[in-house]
RNA sequence: CGGGGUGUAGCGUAGUCCGGUUAUCGCGCCACAUUUGGGAUGUGGAGGCCGCAGGUUCGAAUCCUGCCACCCCGACCA
């Protein structure tokens, strides 16, 4: 390498974005603020596109899909919606180009080609959806419309980082109407226990389950609800979001259904999205020093095979046994591959597959094949041992199940030890200065207060938990009665 | 959008203050040989509109103006 890898307590931020770089996930291009996700990075969201495409067939759900482009007057529909969106949109004004008419070389949107009204290239897709369920539903035997759409938004952010905030990014996101409050409540909330199951089960990413403080909750949403990952240092992650819209976008586009009992009502709506941010998530949760650290239910690759050898005679011993090793593998669904490239030696593909975090390395060479054996080594701790070749399979399969459960475990233990109550102003700043993590404080549940301490401290309220037992407290501020604690953050 | 910084070969860089031979070095790349149990070694070689566009000058990577991009810190956000 031409430089040592940044080391991740020394920088955190070049060491993630050196990490997307070397582990060959994505780089930045050309175009302001977008990214270009490397074959390598988008094996892994394909991954969990399937994963979750899945979830959501099992949850009864169908996929579709809507214009890229949105009539400017369709976001004006919808006041806080519009407020929330319009400072970062991508505004298409002309349908042409033309030469430069001054003479000099290039070329400029043509001013008779401009659009009488002005598209916007969707930030998220309610409204054109919204204009669209419209036509689609005039009874409750229309009702329930459970709708996904996997594509890609654009919001102009100022500041940029690869997966945790692009000017494009790859989405899910699902759009659902109901014909009553409660139906479309559980909705947003189900969605919500999918996401979390996806992270927790196939990421190995803990995270808290809650519900958003007005002040972060969706431009246009009744109830913003939200997972919340803690990264290695220390920061939250909003990882996933569920909304219940109630029936805000139902009249800003007169979506009424004749009820059963013949009477003509707004519909009930939700909507819930996971994006690209999760790469970031998952690199950001279980990387080292030394790379990547992929949950083996997410690696493209599992398994990688490596052989030594000095003579020809040696690798064609090695072949035979691998063929038997690898096939065997991949009948048990598992994704192997066998590098015996002769242009590199072993030394450097350890570290290669290392920095690319696959789970599971199987070293196979001569010394080792006199005996009857071969050494697996595993991703998350870096240990080695040697185990019977006809041993190899059971083994492998083990691995991966311990390596999944052991990133969780890990992950759940930083994410514990670095959760602290604070009952004062000073405990809650010195935690703030000195430690970072999730603080668990008592607070008023005023607007003016949140935004005061976010002022003061940077630290937002990540999430109000679905699980926080209520207790009699003062806030950490002002010292008003609460009754229930929140958990405040320095957040991504 | 505000503050700070950077832009020289695929990557990382020296040179820029104080203009002057053929633009420095390392990694990587190509060829050959020897190597192969944790990023091999030697020899030879290829690769540059010095971010872009103007300007000053006999002469510009270097000075001036404008633009563009990226990074960091804010504000904003999935």
């Amino acid at each position: 390498m031409a430089k040592d890898f940044v080391k991740r307590s020394e920088n955190y931020s070049e060491w993630y974005n050196e990490l997307v770089v070397r582990a060959d996930l994505a780089e930045n291009s050309s175009v302001r603020g977008c990214m270009v996700i490397k074959p390598y990075g988008y094996a892994i969201w394909e991954k969990m596109q399937s994963v979750l495409d899945n979830m959501f067939k099992e949850t009864g759900h169908q996929n579709a899909y809507f214009p890229l482009f949105i009539p400017k007057s369709f976001f004006e529909k919808e006041a806080e919606h519009v407020e929330g969106f319009a400072k970062e949109c991508a505004v298409v004004t002309h349908h042409r180009l033309t030469p430069k008419r001054d003479g000099t070389a290039g070329l400029e949107p043509d001013p008779d080609a401009r659009l009488e009204e002005e598209l916007i290239v969707r930030p998220t897709s309610e409204t054109i959806i919204w204009d669209t369920y419209k036509r689609w539903i005039e009874s409750y035997r229309d009702l329930p419309i459970l709708c996904n759409q996997w594509a890609n938004v654009v919001r102009w952010e100022m500041r940029t980082r690869m997966f945790l905030r692009t000017a494009e990014f790859l989405w899910q996101e699902g759009h659902t109407a109901h014909a009553t409050k409660e139906e479309a409540e559980q909705e947003a909330q189900k969605m919500l226990k999918v996401y979390a199951s996806f992270a927790e089960d196939y990421m190995a990413m803990p995270v808290l389950q809650g519900v958003k403080s007005p002040n972060e909750r969706f431009a246009g949403a009744i109830d913003t609800y939200c997972i919340e990952a803690m990264m290695q240092d220390g920061k939250a992650l909003q990882a996933g979001t569920s909304h219940f819209l109630g029936q805000n976008f139902a009249k800003a586009f007169d979506v009424k259904f004749l009820s059963r009992e013949n009477k003509l009502e707004y519909v009930w709506a939700t909507s819930w999205g996971v994006s690209t941010r999760l790469m970031g998530a998952l690199i950001m949760s279980h990387s080292d020093d030394n790379g990547l650290v992929l949950p083996p239910k997410l690696a493209p690759l599992q398994v990688v095979i490596i052989p030594i050898f000095k003579t020809e005679e040696q690798l064609e011993q090695i072949n035979r046994e691998v063929e038997k090793i690898q096939k065997a593998l991949q009948d048990k669904g598992i994704s192997v591959k066998y590098d015996a490239r002769k242009e590199y030696k072993p030394g450097w593909k350890f570290h290669e597959y290392e920095f690319k975090g696959v789970p599971v390395r199987i070293t196979m060479g001569a010394r080792d094949l006199q005996e009857g054996k071969c050494e697996i080594a595993r991703r998350d701790t870096l240990e080695k041992e040697l185990t019977d070749l006809n041993a190899v399979v059971p083994a492998v399969e083990r691995l991966l199940v311990e390596i999944q459960a052991n990133l969780f475990e890990k992950a759940r233990r930083f994410r514990d030890e670095n959760t602290r109550k604070a009952d004062t102003w000073e405990e809650f700043t010195d935690i703030l200065e000195n430690k970072g993590g999730f603080i668990s404080a008592h607070w008023d549940g005023t607007v003016e207060t949140e935004e005061r301490i976010k002022e003061l401290t940077k630290a937002t309220i990540r999430c109000i938990p679905f699980d926080s037992p209520l207790e009699e407290g003062r806030c950490v501020l002002t010292g008003k009665p609460s009754r229930q604690r929140v958990i405040f953050a320095k957040s991504y």
